[in-house]
RNA sequence: CCGCAGGUCGUCAAGUGGCUUAAGACCCUGGACUGUAAAUCCAGUAUUCGAAGGUUCGAAUCCUUCCCUGCGGACCA
């Protein structure tokens, strides 16, 4: 049997696990995909989240590959929805980053496939998929979905944005990538592709002559470091949708550390986190120590403080340091330099990696073109 | 193509001829206070109102044209 505790220990949600131990357990040919809009930028929860997941796949014996979804990014108007700076810049920078966060999680960077959207719909079969799958559900299935663009209800819809959900779905047919993995942010697509599965006529998921429903995993979603809003802060039970809506954003520079952060701003970034005192629930300082620091690097946690205080400490399981934190053993300005030390390290491959002039200048570019 | 409504700070939004050198809220920035952040309290942030013309002593507010957005209609009878 093979053991997939490692690949679970990196995901927040596997569906159709036992299809996936079934497979690997026959030495079957397996694909995976993570699809990504070309945005410019990426941050810690791409590398830790994303590249574990494939680092540990890769393990296993699975065929990755990264979706470089321009087209996708093209109808969510990200970098102003121009295909051929995307193409010139976008992407090139992308892979760059890419191979830092690899470096960062120990993936091997040279067996993971890339695939751009431009070039797969060039075929009228992957149009065929689309249409097969928009003949398989329904409209209102479709506008409930459409948050995975990650835009808020009320938004203005274009018609494009709703055959975004319909096209995501033909990637993961069209392609044959039987794992279609992604952030929790994206499951509502992924389900829609479940729910299909035993109806698509044009290009059903098959492995060994055997048709499947794909197998879908799911990474934890980082919080973002800047404060949830009061409502969501006032809920007793908070949704999936309401940590959907708390995650790092672009948008919001201090909530999220980018690989291509220098020590120095992620010190500041931690420095300025939320982090209530005792609490355990919505504190992003608490939840990158479980997910970041003690998943990559030492594994660790280090306290360094004065003897007034409590003197060092050294961390190794989450749960200890939780106790403590929940306790007011562990005060958060001590947590917070600790877990900054902690992601300057984990971060150091890439940091170190992108320290490059053709780099730099291509991530200048992705700067200037987004906030014009 | 026609009709209706609308375009004011990053966002929401007041203002419908002089009291506006454009209110307020949120966001953002700086400071105070906490051994972090948040909360709280101070301070700062549109010479400009989709664009161009025009009327007027004076316009974001009136007129004209154009651009854009939303809604509805028309075409098929």
């Amino acid at each position: 049997m093979p053991d997939i505790t490692k690949l679970k220990s990196v995901t927040e949600e596997i569906i159709g696990e036992d299809t996936l131990v079934r497979l690997l357990d026959k030495k079957s040919y397996l694909r995976h995909y993570i699809g990504l809009e070309i945005s410019g930028n990426l941050h810690i929860g791409h590398a830790v989240s994303a590249m574990l997941v494939i680092k540990e796949l890769q393990e296993l014996g699975v065929h990755c590959t990264i979706f470089l979804a321009d087209w996708h990014a093209w109808i969510n108007d990200k970098l102003g929805g121009d295909l051929k700076f995307m193409d010139e810049v976008g992407i090139p920078l992308f892979k760059e980053l890419f191979k830092a966060s690899s470096l960062m999680v120990g993936a091997d960077f040279d067996k993971i496939e890339f695939i751009k959207a431009s070039t797969i719909v060039d075929s009228s079969d992957y149009w065929a998929c689309v249409i097969d799958v928009a003949k398989n559900t329904s409209l209102a299935r479709i506008e409930r979905s459409i948050d995975i663009l990650g835009r808020k209800e009320g938004e203005s819809t274009d018609f494009a944005k709703l055959m975004y959900p319909a096209m995501q779905v033909a990637d993961i047919y069209y392609m044959q990538t039987h794992i279609m993995h992604a952030g929790m942010d994206q499951r509502k697509a992924h389900v829609i592709a479940l729910d299909v599965a035993k109806s698509l006529k044009i290009k059903p998921m098959i492995v060994d002559g055997e048709r499947i429903s794909p197998i879908a995993i799911h990474h934890h979603l980082l919080l973002g470091l800047t404060p949830p809003s009061k409502e969501v802060q006032a809920k007793g039970e908070v949704t999936r949708d309401d940590l959907t809506e708390m995650k790092m954003s672009k948008s919001k520079p201090m909530s999220a550390v980018f690989l291509v952060d220098t020590p120095e701003v992620v010190k500041e970034k931690i420095m300025k986190a939320f982090c209530p005192e005792g609490q355990v629930k919505l504190n992003p300082i608490l939840d990158w120590s479980k997910n970041v620091c003690f998943k990559l690097g030492t594994k660790t946690i280090d306290i360094k403080r004065k003897e007034e205080w409590g003197g060092d400490k050294t961390y190794t399981t989450y749960e200890e340091l939780e106790k403590d934190f929940v306790e007011k053993k562990l005060h958060p300005m001590d947590l917070k330099d600790a877990v900054a030390r902690s992601l300057i390290t984990i971060l150091e491959p890439a940091t170190k990696y992108l320290d490059n002039p053709k780099i730099k200048e291509l991530s200048e570019l992705v700067k200037n073109k987004v906030s014009r």
